[in-house]
DNA sequence: TATGAATGAGCCTTCATTCAT
DNA sequence: GATGAATGAAGGCTCATTCAT
């Protein structure tokens, strides 16, 4: 009823794009066969060749569009959030939200992508940065503004977020467990900006007294001294 | 046309290893051909098989030699230490001498050994899982001591401790960046314990936590001291 | 380096089809190689791929049209035939004949079709089911009409004919002796119509055996006429 | 206690050849692998080459052997019996036997020994022709004696004494039907004596009456007859 | 004579890519 | 532009046979 979209040009390649993101979530690069994706596609082999080089650039193509498409959902709404927690945040739950809707997809970009030996340097590489550095720039930002401490190093705060969430939806998608992306990056940004180590008593119980007996003891470094204990109601 | 000379069968298996270790290094698994390995191995297909049933056993003997020395290697040093701070470093620090000894070890344990479906119960799942003992009872050990927060996830802290190392390490390894694993170490531990808020999360009693870290570094530099048990009905 | 020409792709499987046939005559299916049936073709390995799934599919499909075109053939000629002498004369005829026009083929049916384990049930059985089947009915019918002994076993009737055939070819064709099928056939169906003996069983009235066996010949001659029924008892 | 045997020498090479025939008799000829027949002989591949040449000349020793030991059990027996349908049935008895006491030999002598282009003039054709003699001398015998018909023809009939009774163990043994070897022997000899036509009906009703109506329909060849219904209820 | 590690040709099968139609 | 038959190199794996020990 409505006028036909202009379609004719490049509806093919967008089927055939299609059909690999199919494929390629399916199987790793290696086992994941053009007739396969042709099959899916509903053409032959040889029309692939008429919109992609090759496989790889197939594939490379594919993963543009995702962080193409990654990108143009996180940036509006990145834009409008102040606090550096509440942007890390959702960041982390973007992030895991990926997993939710395409559970293979860190899977590849972790497998495929950055196995080549070209990788550094590559289309691929450089829309993986403009992608981390949401992360990046908010952790710079947090710094300068005074919410996160000044020798935080950017870098390896970023890799511990990325590799954290990979690691963690590793371990955890597909067996079971929870999902809440929400819940899940909140809980992932307190363990990283509050750190691991025990909080000092909430009640009177002082902090200091544990901190004056040790530096004592290390003042008399040469002879291992022994120790009191310190927090007795944590746990 | 004349096969070399008979040799010792260990080493044969020696030299199959250490060229499957090579070629598998630069290659993922289904890219890595049992020709490249016989060609490294300086001899014929056929031979390989001699040794192993099949490409995948290879490669998990080769997985398995891997873990063993790593395990062999980390016990005995891991059980002479005691602070849960310094059991984290000597952990971060030698699993970043991995990356220092092999760079690529880490990927391929990634790549491979969690890819198939049938990784869950395997031998090499086994493996990993006994290594990764070594980081999970740690943090449960910190929590019954009191040095951990008691609200910490075990499994999420580890897999943060994984997963970031290995991100710092893809991103940063091989790319003329530093690589001195026990300051590395050092200052990824302080991330995790400290967190990497500015201040406390919120209230007012704020820089004892900094100070307390300070301290426990310096201690680790003493021999371990004796220590008095502290929570004695954890666990 | 370039391939050959587009050809019609029924003209290509037919190509294949009759390499592997003249392949699989010559060795046994363990021993014939997609390799030289592609060689026989025409063609490289890759393209029987393109025509067949695999080695045993190329190899039953030979067999299916093999047993195909024997059905066809027989079936017509085989509906027209009345006497159950005539019908097994006709029958042992036109297997005969197969020997003539292929020597090898009862060899290769003989060999490979009922050697794996997976023969009872595959369509292969089922094919020779209904081609033995030719004979099963005649029996049964001759028994039926009173024309076969009424204590004669089926099944065990038809494995000497079939059985007893093979083995004469294996021993006679291509060793410069006779190969007049319609002779040979006409000889074996006295031979196991009349018996060995040289005289009746048992008994005194010789001779009528014989007889009637010899004017069944000689109606054998003329179309199928009329026939009056003899043992009413029987069976 | 008693002297041992003096071992040594040979014993190896039974060992072997006892070997060889229990994987000859699992495995087609060329899927049976040295290798197997190494390990059930406990010893090594290499050893094996020190008493056969090859795997071709020890499987033809392995039916060598095992025609002396056929033809060493039934010389004696046979030549103590005298009519020539006691002697087919002894003969056909023993045959079928040996599918009691190794039901694969006979698919082995079949699929493998004749398969060869070698097969005729070898040392194998020349064993299978001396057992086949027993038959042959037998029928001959019988012809001569006057107990079986001047006009047999004694290769053919050897046909299809021996192709029936294979033809019958192919479809029968291993199928749950009966085996008992003497019943069988019986059975199939009267077959191929007495023939498979109806007997002339043992009461007076004459075979003469059929046969002048037949003869008298023949005589007026020329002009098919009109006919009658012959069995109203036969199926 | 026994050993068994090494050989190397061969097997079946897959698949990215080309190109005549 | 679309087609899909043909290619050919490569893959994992097997195994009869050899020969230095």
């Amino acid at each position: 009823m409505t006028s036909l979209p202009k379609r004719r040009k490049s509806v093919r390649r967008a089927e055939i794009l299609a059909a690999a993101r199919a494929v390629f979530l399916e199987h790793p690069y290696e086992q994941a066969s053009i007739t396969q994706i042709a099959d899916r596609a509903g053409c032959v082999v040889g029309t692939i060749y008429g919109y992609f080089e090759n496989k790889r650039e197939l594939f490379d193509a594919l993963l543009a569009t995702f962080y193409d498409e990654l990108i143009a959902d996180i940036e509006p709404r990145f834009a409008v959030i102040e606090g550096t927690a509440d942007r890390l945040r959702f960041l982390m739950a973007r992030h895991l939200q990926i997993t939710v809707d395409d559970p293979s997809w860190l899977k590849v970009l972790d497998r495929e992508a950055r196995g080549g030996e070209s990788y550094f340097g590559s289309k691929l590489h450089q829309l993986n940065r403009r992608y981390a550095q949401f992360v990046t720039r908010t952790i710079a930002d947090g710094i300068a503004r005074g919410e996160l401490r000044a020798d935080l190093d950017p870098q390896m705060a970023r890799d511990f977020l990325f590799g954290g969430l990979e690691h963690w939806v590793r371990n955890t998608v597909g067996r079971g467990r929870r999902n809440d992306a929400t819940a899940v990056a909140r809980e992932m940004v307190r363990l990283l900006l509050d750190g691991w180590a025990a909080a000092p008593a909430k009640g009177a119980a002082a902090p200091w007294q544990g901190l004056e007996a040790r530096i004592a003891k290390l003042e008399g470094r040469l002879k291992p001294a022994a120790r009191t204990r310190e927090t007795e109601e944590s746990k």
